[in-house]
RNA sequence: GGGGCGGUGGCGGAAUCGGCAGACGCAGUGGACUUAAAAUCCACCGACCGUGAGGUCAUGAGGGUUCAAGUCCCUCCCGCCCCA
């Protein structure tokens, strides 16, 4: 290597000085601007834990990149970042440490505000919103009441589930697994009777359904299409013989004349009322035992039935018989109506539990072609398709219309009607812990429930309370906070004290950027015209059921409420995959296996981490890192520095290496351009990888300081420019452009310069390799046939036999058939 | 049990429309430079047979469609995720 005449590439020294130049001029701070068409790219926010991981690296540095590639291609782009600040670790971290949560959260974002600027993003740090903060909060709490003054949360007592190591209560989407786990702590959950907060999600649970609008992955919408868990039937009320009314949900209402007995669920509200005083003490001790049981346990299909019997009888609503009422840990209250009509010769676990406790079994649909079976004799359930019997006036109904029918007659008899069940429940949102937004309503002993007065928000939260965790709300122990006098009656009043779900904070934090600090409403409406909807959303898969289901029903409940408009609030997602660790095992600090963004970027230099994390695997999927494959990445950065940097002398080179260099410069630009539209980041580093490998040897060949190497270098900084911001910005500038590289427009392809003017064709016999001719691009197709013809390999291989057939791709291949 | 995603060299991956499998990189091997090392540069790098030219096999397994299959269809196996 020549003593060099060009500065070293020193990471260290130019990513620190860019950063503070264009923070100085404003270089990502983004605006309204009517004249320039808007994009909206959104990364999912962090939760200040305290460090920044490769993880958050992984999410963002791609989206940074492909907001930037935007950018340059004339749009005006939205790049906002912020935090989701509250949250159960900032309690469990105050009670290990006796910090307070607010410091802990506060002193986390500020070091963690820090690393996000070392990935040298083009955040628009103006519009940072940060959940935990009043004047966010107090928006949080007035999207509340507006729920609530449109009927759209309500309170309600239930069985729900509590983590017990959390002490508080989750939403199902946030109860995980086959053991039904805490999504936050892994610890199985319970079920504890309580007066929770609820959204009314299942009130969208059709629209939610709905993709049209949206460019989604495929994977996501079957998660939620599937937690929606849409099924059509049939409701079917049963009367017991003393006129209560139990109500089930079924999909096969054609079968209720097979109906013989009813299972509730143990939870079921009625058990206690049906059960005769002689079952009691059976009845008791079962449901005791079944609500421990996990519901995964009590699904399960190949465990042996239980279940006790109340002594009480419901009537078959179709036949008027008289069947038994028992109770069962396989059904569950949270489906349908927790009661179910037992159908045995059909439904197997009906079946099993029918044998176990000799209950009747009643053939009611017979498959096509079958002999008609005896109840008695069966030893299994018989699938229910074929045609009807045994149903009173339905008796002979095929296949085809029974479900139509069997509806159809019970609502004229006023028996039951066609209805809709969905898996999704409503969205409970009431949290027993401190540190969250503290749900704005009052209890009034004369008045119920109040809302607190939109003018009262924020309902600040208090700083000095006991945050040990009780089971109970930590709020609740202050000593005056939940004191207060009634705002509708004026007498003494106490405050809810469950702070939401934060997921609620997350519902809507893309409307929070728009205007942090808007005052007069969670958002600037004319903000909101210009920038709204979010057009690139990017963020982990783990929120399909969870956030991503939030903020939809959000966006929709808003749209209703005539908050927001449009049908949804992100129309483009993309899931990035996961970084495991060099073990390939999930990262987490017992396994030792952490890799640390921090450490890196002192090693190699932002810019590298960012495009080794864009090269190594394909986004979606993620892959174990490999600490020395980042070489790979670093290695080619200070290649691309001293090919494109430092001079040699040139020597004439002829026409052929200069077409050919503009060749595989315009080709590069093309597959790059298409890549960063796709998300396809590992090909966009590997072709300027290969273009740079192109230029170096073009350069040995004399191209230095031709035009057409001037050209390779302008673009070629440009494409870099979104993967490694620093670097491509001072050799930009080291090479004498204007700054900035990042305010430059994306180049344009050389449609005639990217031509091939001389293709390979690969010549096949039978479909095997045997030549490889090369001709002009525009030869006929007659002409390259005769030409693999009369290849020399080839008549070695067919041995003067006579083609039967000659294919030819165009461009490609000719395949000779003998 | 149902649904989804995936399985390509020692490793990460590429092959975007059914048309040269293994781009690009890591690791490895050999060489140049060096007192030496690092760095850098050059060459090789799927398996088997062959001195070589070359040939045969090969994209989880087995079938099928096709002139041609990593890619399409069928039947399986394995891994991960979601639901039960």
């Amino acid at each position: 290597m020549p003593s060099s005449t060009i500065p070293a590439y020193i990471p260290a020294e130019i990513e620190p000085k860019w950063q503070e130049r264009w923070e100085k001029d404003g270089l990502y701070h983004s605006n309204i601007d009517p004249d320039r068409p808007k994009h909206y790219a959104l990364t999912m926010l962090p939760y200040p834990s305290g460090d920044l991981h490769i993880g958050h690296w992984y999410a963002m540095t791609p989206s940074d990149a492909r907001a930037r590639f935007k950018r340059m291609n004339g749009y005006n782009v939205l790049f906002p970042m912020g935090f989701d600040a509250f949250g159960l670790p900032a309690e469990n971290a105050a009670i290990r440490n006796n910090i307070h949560p607010k410091e802990w959260t506060y002193r986390n974002i500020d070091r963690m505000r820090k690393q996000l600027k070392s990935m040298g993003a083009m955040f628009d740090w103006r519009r940072e919103a940060i959940s935990s903060d009043p004047k966010y909060y107090r928006w949080t709490q007035w999207f509340f009441l507006k729920l609530f003054q449109h009927d759209l949360a309500y309170r309600k007592m239930s069985p729900v589930d509590w983590c017990p190591n959390c002490n508080t209560t989750l939403a199902r989407e946030q109860v995980w697994g086959e053991d039904r786990h805490c999504e936050r702590c892994s610890t199985p959950v319970i079920k504890k009777n309580l007066a929770q907060w609820f959204f009314k999600t299942t009130s969208y649970a059709e629209e939610l359904l709905k993709y049209e609008s949206i460019d989604w992955p495929e994977r996501v919408r079957i998660l939620q299409t599937n937690w929606i868990g849409r099924s059509e039937g049939a409701e079917v009320i049963f009367r017991t013989e003393y006129g209560d009314e139990l109500e089930v949900f079924t999909t096969r209402p054609d079968t209720l004349w097979g109906a013989t007995f009813m299972v509730l669920a143990p939870e079921h509200p009625l058990v206690k009322k049906l059960t005769k005083p002689e079952f009691k003490a059976k009845v008791e001790s079962y449901v005791q035992q079944a609500i421990r049981q996990t519901e995964l346990q009590r699904e399960a299909t190949d465990k042996e039935k239980t279940g006790v019997f109340t002594g009480s009888y419901a009537i078959n609503p179709v036949n008027d018989e008289r069947i038994p009422i028992w109770i069962a840990d396989y059904v569950l209250m949270t489906y349908g109506t927790g009661a179910i009509m037992a159908v045995p010769a059909h439904d197997q676990r009906d079946f099993d539990f029918a044998r176990k406790f000799n209950l009747e079994i009643r053939v009611v649909i017979q498959p096509e072609g079958t002999k008609l079976v005896d109840g008695v004799a069966m030893t299994e359930a018989v699938p229910a398709f074929g045609t009807m019997i045994n149903s009173g006036p339905l008796t002979g109904t095929p296949a085809s219309d029974s479900l139509r029918k069997t509806i159809a007659y019970l609502e004229k008899a006023g028996k039951g009607k066609g209805a809709v069940n969905y898996r999704l429940r409503d969205w409970l949102i009431s949290r027993q812990r401190y540190w969250g937004a503290p749900i704005p309503i009052i209890y009034c002993a004369k008045c119920g429930i109040v809302p607190v007065p939109e003018d009262q928000l924020p309902v600040l939260l208090p700083d000095d309370v006991e945050w040990k965790p009780t089971g109970e709300s930590p709020l609740k122990l202050h000593p005056t906070w939940r004191l207060v006098t009634c705002p509708s009656c004026g007498g003494s009043a106490e405050r809810e004290t469950d702070t939401m779900d934060t997921f609620m904070c997350s519902s809507w934090y893309h409307l929070r950027y728009l205007s942090p600090d808007y005052d007069l409403g969670p958002f600037d409406p004319k903000e909101y015209q210009y920038w709204m909807p979010v057009d690139t959303y990017t963020g982990g898969i783990e929120h399909a059921t969870m956030h991503l289901i939030y903020t939809r029903f959000f966006h929709k409940a808003c749209r209703d409420m005539g908050i927001t408009s449009g049908v949804e609030p992100m129309i483009q997602l993309r899931n990035q995959g996961i970084v495991l660790g060099e073990d390939s095992e999930k990262m987490s600090k017992s396994r030792g296996n952490v890799v640390s963004p921090d450490h890196l970027v002192q090693a190699y230099g932002a810019d590298t981490v960012r495009a080794y994390l864009m090269f190594f695997a394909r986004w979606e999927l993620g892959a174990p890192w490999n600490s020395s494959g980042i070489e790979g990445t670093s290695r080619w950065l200070r290649r691309v520095w001293t090919t494109l940097l430092e001079p040699v002398k040139g020597k004439n080179p002829d026409a052929a290496i200069i077409r050919s260099l503009r060749r595989k410069t315009h080709q590069t630009l093309r597959a790059v351009t298409r890549d960063f539209e796709n998300f396809e980041f590992n090909t966009i580093v590997s072709s300027l990888m290969e273009l740079l490998n192109e230029m170096a040897k073009a350069k040995q060949n004399g191209v230095w300081g031709t035009e057409a190497w001037l050209e390779a270098t302008s673009i070629y900084l440009r494409m870099l420019a979104p993967v490694a911001p620093h670097i491509s910005e001072e050799m930009w500038s080291l090479l004498g452009n204007p700054y900035s590289v990042h305010t430059q427009s994306w180049p344009t392809v050389d449609d005639e310069a990217a031509r091939e003017e001389e293709i390979t064709v690969v010549v096949q016999i039978n479909g095997k390799l045997r030549d490889r001719i090369t001709v002009h691009a525009e030869t006929g197709e007659e002409e390259v046939k005769a030409l693999a013809l009369s290849s020399e390999a080839v008549n070695r291989y067919l041995e003067g036999k006579t083609p039967r057939q000659v294919i030819y791709i165009r461009g490609r291949l000719v395949n000779i058939v003998v």
